[in-house]
RNA sequence: GGCCCCAUCGUCCAGUGGUUAGGACACAGGGUUUUCGACCCUGCAACAGGAGUUCGAUUCUCCUUGGGGCUACCA
């Protein structure tokens, strides 16, 4: 028999999810996804998306890591609609549930030690080890006497009879066989509760109506709905999203190289591409679109879409979206981000000094559509802000190492310098006129000059190029190209 | 090991009881006679395997294989 949903049973009430995080460590790009579904479909459904911070494991838990995720959930626009809930505020209810559950006999205390655990589960060998019952099966004048001289106690579930049958909301209807889970711990001999008390406990008392969580909580489900059943409620309604896997088709992890979302942001990552592509991962609207807007998203959001098998994040595609966005974005909605990353490479010493700001805009405007990260301006692009220091090899056997290269590059110098003012269409001419001329194709000319004014054999159109670089940049690179040339000191190994 | 979940190009995402199985990333080739990691075009490339149901299965069922997850007094 399949559990009945709460919801199924609800009228006129309103969605409200939940992200649960735990704080041990940074805000990675799956636990994003998650809260990002999760808050899809409360704002699709105008219900309410909340967060709760699982930091039961005083141990683990960090007030650093805290910050990480409310930073990282901030940056990606998906702060929760009411205060966050910290789990360890809520240990007098997870408490006063499990005392309930002492009081109605679906739990009982454990005096075990973790020791004498330990030593049954080596004793089972290959057999798996479930809680034997020992405890269970103490006499009163037993439990008396062991809480008399203060024995410390855990309190155990005690699981009945029965397979556990629910339905998922991406996975259908899922079924265990009630043999398969034993008298797990709700209170620690330390009085805190477990992970799987609190979920339940807190869940109910926040009036969550779906659970929209990591696929790795499927196996737990069960037991937690037992912990319903023993607080006599209705279950809730729940959706198990696959987890994110790295490219080895494993789980997502560091040694993947980046899984945090902060890094994702530092590495360039728009919030834009940051949503449309987890938004797209592991979800579908039914079409096959690749770019979908956050409103879009919003807009078409349903937990049917979302995919029963994991996916793989692919690096290559995220990068691809950034550039797309990147191609669209003006001048101004990247202005200030472009302004760190100027900031950044001139402090570094790869820029020399801080350019200013209409530089930056005019290289953005020339470069936009070729770059996937805002950086790369400052890097792969660093000529439109300083000299080159670097000449590419093949670039400079095909068109520097020929006759009377350095004298044409020379006479061009003149040309420009002479130019008033050096435009995108003056530059074109005086490179047209001469290598009429001179009797060229015009490419022969424009080769050696792309390579002299930015050590690159690619870019941008050349003559717009040269616009952007100035006068006095070309005239000077150029220069010092013909110099380099006579006195050979190209490193064409 | 036990249990649970999953299975369409290398990757992401569509798709239908009958389709030339579609789009995108990546990759390869060509074009743009100003280049190029930018743009345009083309190509490459998948229904894991085996039974069953059916007139017909990529699609429905089962098994196998493979992958993932859980199996804590972690969450």
């Amino acid at each position: 028999m399949v559990e009945t949903n709460v919801n199924i049973n609800r009228n006129n009430s309103e969605v409200r999810v939940r992200f649960a995080p735990s704080p041990t460590g940074d805000l990675h790009v799956g636990g994003v996804r998650t809260a990002l579904f999760n808050y899809l479909y409360a704002r699709h459904t105008g219900g309410k998306f909340l967060l709760r911070i699982e930091d039961t494991d005083r141990k683990r838990s960090t007030p650093e890591a805290v910050k990480v995720i409310l930073d990282g959930l901030a940056w990606m626009g998906l702060e929760p609609d009411e205060e966050p809930v910290f789990q360890s505020a809520r240990f007098d209810r997870h408490i006063e549930a499990a005392n309930k559950l002492l009081e109605d006999g679906h739990a009982y205390r454990c005096f075990c030690t973790q020791e004498e655990i330990e030593q049954r589960r080596e004793l089972a060998g290959d057999k798996i080890y479930m809680y034997d019952r020992h405890c269970l099966n103490l006499t009163q004048e037993e439990i008396e006497r062991k809480l008399v001289t203060g024995q410390e106690f855990a309190v155990r579930l005690r699981i009945p009879q029965g397979d556990i049958v629910f339905n998922d909301l991406v996975h259908g209807e899922i079924s265990v066989s009630g043999g398969e889970i034993d008298d797990f711990i709700l209170l620690r001999r330390n009085g805190t509760p477990t992970y799987m008390l609190a979920v339940v406990v807190d869940d109910l008392d926040m009036r969550i109506t779906h659970i929209i969580r990591g696929d790795d909580h499927l196996s737990n489900t069960p037991k937690q709905i037992l912990i319903y059943r023993a607080l006599g409620k209705q279950i809730l309604e729940f959706a198990h999203v696959p987890l994110i896997l790295g490219p080895d088709r494993k789980r997502l992890s560091k040694r993947h190289g980046a899984t945090s979302i902060i890094e994702y942001r530092d590495f360039g990552y728009l919030q834009e591409t940051m949503i449309n592509f987890l938004g797209l991962l592991g979800w579908s609207p039914g079409d096959d679109r690749d770019i979908i807007s956050r409103q879009e998203l919003l807009d078409l959001f349903d937990i049917k879409g979302i995919q029963s098998k994991s996916a793989v994040f692919d690096e290559s595609r995220a990068r691809w979206l950034n550039g797309q966005y990147l191609g669209r974005s003006e001048f101004d909605d990247v202005a200030a981000e472009l302004d760190k990353f100027a900031r950044e490479a001139s402090e570094s010493g790869s820029l020399l000094e801080m350019p200013d700001k209409q530089q930056i805009k005019a290289a953005w405007n020339l470069l936009r559509t070729r770059v996937h990260f805002l950086k790369d301006l400052f890097d792969e692009y660093r000529y439109m802000f300083r000299d080159p220091d670097v000449f590419d090899p093949k670039g400079v056997r095909k068109h520097f190492m020929r006759d009377s290269v350095a004298e044409r590059l020379a006479s061009l110098a003149d040309d420009f310098a002479s130019l008033e003012p050096l435009t995108s269409d003056t530059a074109e001419q005086v490179i047209r006129t001469r290598a009429e001329e001179w009797k060229l194709s015009a490419g022969k000319l424009i080769h050696p000059v792309r390579l002299a004014c930015s050590g690159a054999t690619g870019g941008a159109g050349l003559f717009e190029t040269l616009e952007v670089l100035g006068k006095n940049s070309v005239v000077r690179r150029l220069k010092h190209a013909v110099e380099l040339i006579h006195s050979e000191t190209f490193d064409i190994s």
